[in-house]
DNA sequence: CGCATGTAATTAACGCGTTAACTACAACAA
DNA sequence: TTGTTGTAGTTAACGCGTTAATTACATGCG
């Protein structure tokens, strides 16, 4: 059945949620000048280390194309540093820097306490809730 | 609590599933050469009647600047006409044109198919229970 | 070796999201 | 009428999503 109302169509209503959920976070990146794919992209660096950019791409979900565009923008600014991988001159690794982990230190705990509020403020049985329904819609579709 | 891994990350489980969703319905509007927001815009013109830019934005979820170059694309093709407002030299008023309702037409069937089918598969209290969460948890946040 | 095929990354082109600035017009008060 | 304030819409600037094309390198086959 189609939805009647776009209120109660699932590809509007999973827009507004993530658009009312990152208005949460979105000035915390404004003020460090940091875009919320940027942040994607240092966090994984950060948490898993030197990876090559197909697995960079995959794990911060961004495009190939944009992760190009977003490594010029972190590598300007001294939070990455880019090499070519030993032994295969198409490859790339990408390794977070210090001022790269100092972002991520400054900005961790306000995180926090964003998410810890909208946790407490949606409920955390809910977020569960959630949480698990949008991973059966994912994997059924995908 | 932050989310352990990004697979449990709202905004993340937000974005990955309007992305899995989406993809169904973008060969859809690719073969007719129209974006996601140029078709709701249609839609929204198609059921309300002759709106006004405000009205139109707020009701198709696309932001002011974005409408503008939206209804120039749409103009261009002569599925919509836009004219002044009676009364109010600012206000701008939106109509659908013929060719436009022929694209509702046309399209209409694919799409009752294609979310018939994500329904179907994802079931259809389950659907209800996570458009349920969403509303709720948009409305916690707005 | 030489050539075809495959893969990693980049570039290009276009549209939208986002914020801020700007234009045009309306409403209202002095 | 004139000047101020407010509103509707547009424009500008920048970054990302998306698709397709392109470059650089690797692999494998003859």
């Amino acid at each position: 059945m189609l939805p009647e109302n776009t209120r109660r169509s699932l590809p509007m209503a999973l827009l507004h949620a993530r658009e009312a959920v990152m208005a949460r976070f979105r000035p915390m990146l404004a003020a460090h000048d940091v875009t919320e794919q940027q942040w994607r992209v240092l966090r994984v660096l950060s948490e898993a280390g030197p990876v090559e950019a197909t697995e960079l791409a995959d794990r911060a979900s961004v495009l190939p194309p944009s992760l190009t565009r977003i490594i010029k923008a972190l590598e300007g600014r001294k939070f990455i540093t880019r090499n070519k991988a030993e032994g295969d001159g198409r490859r790339v690794v990408l390794t977070i820097a210090p001022a790269g982990s100092a972002l991520i230190d400054a900005l961790s705990p306000e995180r926090r306490v964003i998410y810890d509020d909208i946790e407490q403020r949606f409920g955390h049985e809910k977020l569960e809730q959630l949480l698990d329904l949008l991973e059966s819609l994912i994997d059924g579709e995908s």
